[in-house]
DNA sequence: CCCATTTATATCGCACACGATTCAATCGTT
DNA sequence: AACGATTGAATCGTGTGCGATATAAATGGG
């Protein structure tokens, strides 16, 4: 699989052999969006929405980078990238700018404002740690089996596509 | 957590206190991608997006259901549902009306061409299974876990929501 | 019975996300 | 030097997602 449904449910001449709560990737789904309502009103104070916010933290641990290497991190297109940064040069955080030894490279920098912005969003993840009451031994291990199952599926990926 | 960097990580003075593959979120976020670029190949067959093989599978377990309680199902707004199953009546796989014991109830329903799609797409999981060659327990674990989580996070957004 | 409230869905605006395409700049080969 | 191929980013069209708002239908209190 990814997604085959369970074998703990028999499902004896069931009607749909397809069970949403049997699919791996449901959960993930639903994870996702699990996060993002709960990042939401956090990252509304910082005036960024939740992938604004993962693209500065990465920009956070090192700047000055093309648009092809934050796309590489982040899992990103440039056709989702591109607007994304406008809308943070926009508002001011970051500077976009064409390489002058390569013309085709767009470089991305933190302007003052976005580095100043750092100290509040280091913040954001802990309020949501207390405000959650989870395990963190027990989240970190699920970190390490997603990281492991997104390396699976990007070799999947890789050998199909 | 959700998201607190891992001790192991000790970050001495680190410029930045936030990486990125310490983010719970993250994996999932990537996880989410990396789930929805495997399956759009497959889907692409059927015709369908990942969002609405989500919500067919959900009314091929059981039909007749209204927005709201797909919605409730799929953890998604009318304001995602009700573009999303207009598309999918424009290609014929259901029906939409208003209940008339409740007008304000719209009812959705397969219909036989949407029946006939069950089959086709219970093949897209086991497919998604053999070209990955994870193991099913693991991926079952993760699963339940990921489950663990939404609970917990449902939880959490409710206390502070 | 009427009006205020609640409920179910729809609409609108904004922001992802991607594939397909485009365009300019660079690179490689000759 | 020239030109075809490649590369990096941007653009376009489609389809999610959500919050805020709208609308219509049902409900309830007086």
């Amino acid at each position: 699989m990814p997604d085959a449904p369970a074998p703990p449910a028999p499902s004896i001449a069931a009607p749909s052999p397809l069970r949403l709560e049997d699919f791996l990737c449901f959960a993930v789904y639903s994870a996702g969006h699990a996060f993002n309502r709960l990042y939401r009103p956090l990252l509304d104070r910082l005036g960024l929405t939740y992938p604004q916010y993962l693209a500065m933290v990465v920009l956070w641990e090192g700047d000055d980078r093309t648009v092809g290497e934050l796309g590489e991190r982040l899992g990103l297109e440039s056709s989702t990238l591109t607007p994304l940064l406008k809308r943070l040069e926009a508002i001011g955080l970051v500077s976009r700018a064409r390489d002058p030894r390569d013309e085709r490279v767009v470089r991305i920098r933190l302007t003052d404002k976005g580095r100043a912005l750092q100290g509040p969003a280091c913040a954001v993840p802990a309020e949501l740690l207390a405000g959650s009451g989870l395990d963190l031994e027990r989240l970190g291990r699920l970190r390490d089996e997603l990281n492991d199952l997104n390396a699976a599926l990007g070799r999947a990926e890789a050998a199909q596509g």
